[in-house]
DNA sequence: GAGTTGGTTAGTCATGTGGCTAAGTATTTC
DNA sequence: GAAATACTTAGCCACATGACTAACCAACTC
């Protein structure tokens, strides 16, 4: 039940892996030219890779030698949903406790 | 530089931490009231409680022998933003990909 | 068909994370 | 002032995570 979640914030929990994210955004990319830029050593990258896909956030795909990754189409809807509900909620609060501290204020005046 | 998301994403990684979260949103609690319902030890609970804290998602302050939680007003900001510059990046590649997909359509009819 | 390119597997290591118990401290409360 | 309450600290354990090297396989390229 949560599980989705949780996998979903802790992939995106690692600047390596937003760093890819914010990539893919732009568009699918093979797994060198994604690994260009990161220092570190490609096998650990590709674990990072595995973390993202496993989370649902993207799929890839090989063909000849060459393996391309791309972002899910709703990869980034269950986050934004999560946080949309709950600021929505924590806003509705503050206004609510604004509008009782004005009260408050009228009356005391 | 990306610590900030690093810490604030990995906090909302625990299905106990979002549920925490999620109670705060409704107002201020104490550590011993939060910490009925969840089957766990106070110790590891507090744990729990501090990670929250260090990401800057709550605070806590102190008042005689009892602790009370709460949201940091600007508490879910930081994901949210995140979340909606990155979607809206993505749902406009997506549009602009669409729109030529219907270009090839009809051009090939 | 030998060499290079692009990725994969296997195995090791250090550190981090989530859980526990046991024992301690600081306030109330009676 | 003894007992109960509400945390807090310390220390342990199992497993997950992020990093590495070394060796491997598959598919182009010359």
């Amino acid at each position: 039940m949560t599980n989705q979640l949780d996998s979903f914030f802790s992939a995106l929990a690692d600047p390596t892996r937003r760093a890819v994210v914010e990539q893919l955004i732009h568009g699918p990319a093979a797994v060198s030219a994604l690994h260009d830029g990161h220092d570190m050593a490609l096998p650990t990258f590709l674990r990072h890779l595995k973390v993202l896909e496993d989370s649902g956030l993207v799929t890839s795909a090989k063909k000849g030698r060459v393996r391309t990754v791309e972002m899910r189409p709703d990869a980034l809807r269950a986050g934004a949903d999560w946080f949309e509900a709950h600021k929505t909620m924590w806003e509705g609060r503050m206004d609510r406790l604004t509008r009782l501290a004005d009260q408050l204020e009228r009356t005391r005046t």
